[in-house]
DNA sequence: TACCAGGTAAAAA
DNA sequence: TTTTTACATGGT
């Protein structure tokens, strides 16, 4: 079959409510018009990804509303099994947000807010090494400067598809020098922790995506046992890169400014301060984190 | 200009 | 054992 070939869409289901149009203009929103890992249209994910290997533009759109219905295609095309799991995973298809809705009815500000971005769930990002190195990127600096060192990461060393940039192999970034890493933006250290990862995942020495099936804490002791990446860093791959509902960063300075600004008297809270507040909404703390940023960044709250 | 921003490891006390 | 420090970029 030639690249040009027509490529059937394969058609899939996800939990009720899903509204992917509402999670691409979040996810617009968190980019800071900068690099967004997944690049998007108004209706239609458009992600570049690595599929056995080959450097795939897989995109995803809307094949019907009830019960919601997504279809998917990849080119060039890959294995139907593959591109599924990893549509599914990109938009976090298996996550059920209707008892977090419940739990989240009573409360003051949740409750508005889960009726007004009902069906919004967070992209995730096609791997987990990926999802480290964005982490390793963020550790202190602002968001902004973050998103242009990554961006300069991504673009030397990644690998173009249809315009977009696969994110580079960790064997890339394993077989870039120091000097090459720091030349993106990044400290000393921050190259010698993501070129120290890229190392061990290129290897084979760390397999991130066996930590699918691993309860947070066992996924906490593992990244934590990696040089560069502490509780902040496992924290924010179980959420944002596994998608586990409840997990927050509570040191996050971000999070401590947001909740005490929303939830608190406005100044920045502690971290138990942080813990206090999301009490009420658990086993979705980390849900209903990402709604309060995204009702903030969406002009909601 | 100086300071802070979605941390972490290593040095110093 | 606990506290302090260095780190790189970008916005204010």
């Amino acid at each position: 079959m030639s690249a040009a070939a027509a490529v059937a869409p394969l058609r899939f289901g996800v939990s009720e409510p899903y509204d992917l149009a509402l999670s691409l203009r979040a996810a617009a929103s968190f980019a800071h018009g900068r690099v967004d890992p997944a690049a998007t249209t108004e209706e239609v994910l458009r992600s570049p990804v690595r599929i056995a290997g080959v450097a795939t533009l897989l995109e995803v759109r809307e094949a019907a509303t009830e019960p919601p219905a997504l279809e998917a295609v990849a080119r060039p095309a890959a294995s139907p099994e593959a591109v599924e799991a990893l549509a599914r995973r990109l938009v976090n298809a298996d996550l059920d947000l209707l008892p977090f809705y419940e739990r989240a009815y009573d409360h003051p500000l949740l409750g508005p807010l889960t009726s007004s971005l009902r069906g919004l769930k967070a992209f995730r990002p096609a791997t987990l090494f990926q999802m480290l190195v964005m982490a390793a990127t963020e550790q202190q600096i602002s968001l902004v400067a973050a998103y242009h060192i990554y961006g300069r990461l991504v673009e030397r060393f990644g690998e173009p598809v249809d315009g977009l940039m696969v994110f580079p192999r960790s064997q890339a970034l394993a077989e870039a020098s120091l000097e090459e890493l720091r030349e993106c933006g990044l400290s000393q250290r921050k190259a010698e922790y993501i070129g120290g990862l890229a190392q061990l995942v290129s290897s084979g020495n760390l397999d991130l995506e066996a930590l699918d099936s691993l309860p947070d804490d066992e996924v906490r002791a593992q990244i934590m046992a990696i040089r560069g990446f502490g509780l902040w860093s496992a924290d924010y791959l179980l959420i944002r890169g596994l998608g586990r509902p409840d997990v927050v960063p509570e040191g996050d300075l971000g999070i401590q400014t947001l909740l005490g600004r929303l939830l608190g008297d406005g100044g920045r809270l502690t971290p138990e301060g942080v813990h206090r507040v999301l009490e009420p909404l658990a086993p979705y703390r980390g849900v209903a984190v990402f709604y309060l940023l995204a009702g903030t960044r969406l002009g909601l709250v």
